[in-house]
DNA sequence: TATTGTTATACTCTATAACTATA
DNA sequence: TATAGTTATAGAGTATAACAATA
């Protein structure tokens, strides 16, 4: 019996300490030096093909300014491209380049390594419950995917 | 029987997700308007009488540094007092103010009921298995806590 | 007028390099 | 010399406000 308030600080506790391993290691050159969020971006993208910028703020939960912001960082980087929609002139549609999924592709391995290496020094129950656990989160908190709309 | 890979791309799926919500929660007015990193330091140096900012750093996982500059901004907004150490004129003592720790207290509050809300939709179940999961999670990624001193 | 996106501005996070002061 | 901390500098994340262009 366990309640939402002592769950919830549980959360609260461990969640940023794994967020922390994630970004260091996502930041380490072995792992090809993106950032977290520069990270699910090109992931977003790569699922998404020729996604709006709206497609990718709205994942994101980030503001259309901050997004805008984020994939100039990844187009000076050479990792994106940004071309006009063909029919709707106000739109973007956003893509990998090929360095974009390469770069895309070594982060994402480093990093599973890197965390698979960690999670194999548990038993193969306790990994269950963190899969299960997880399930359980991602639809608490994917649910509503809502972007909070300023309230003015 | 889930892989270590398996379970790692859970995380990496998830956790992201999970903070984002905890970060947007804690920078709304109605928590009181900290990042994440501000109430983690906080909420350490309230644990931590007299913290130095080695300590905060090394709990961090931040340089040097990088706390210097955090502690300043925790100052500067009257959150934090930094003291000379009567023994050791190289450190410092860290503390809350009385309005510090008023801001942590009703940012936590705020975000754990926060989270509490979002998870009182899951079952008791689920919860006793986020419960073991964070457990788990937290044995994995606090054990080393280790700084990954520049190679240099 | 509503939608899509960018620019301007301002903080914060975080790192490395170079430095000061104390032990 | 080694340790504790700060300052300088720089890139990235993020927001709000103001704007331009298209629908």
């Amino acid at each position: 019996m366990s309640t939402p308030e002592e769950s919830a600080r549980e959360l609260l506790d461990v969640v940023p300490v794994i967020m922390r391993d994630i970004r260091s290691e996502m930041r380490s050159r072995r792992s090809s030096d993106l950032t977290v969020p520069q990270f699910r971006t090109l992931a977003f993208v790569k699922r998404n093909k020729e996604s709006s910028l709206s497609d990718v703020a709205n994942h994101m939960g980030l503001t259309l300014p901050s997004t805008s912001r984020l994939v100039d960082g990844l187009i000076m980087h050479g990792l994106m491209t940004r071309e006009d929609h063909p029919s709707d002139r106000r739109r973007i549609r956003l893509a990998l380049t090929r360095r974009g999924l390469a770069v895309l592709d070594v982060s994402m391995q480093g990093t599973l390594e890197h965390l698979a290496n960690k999670l194999s020094a548990t038993g193969s129950n306790d990994r269950e419950v963190i899969m299960k656990a997880m399930a359980t989160l991602r639809s608490v908190f994917m649910s509503g995917s809502r972007v909070s709309r300023a309230v003015k």
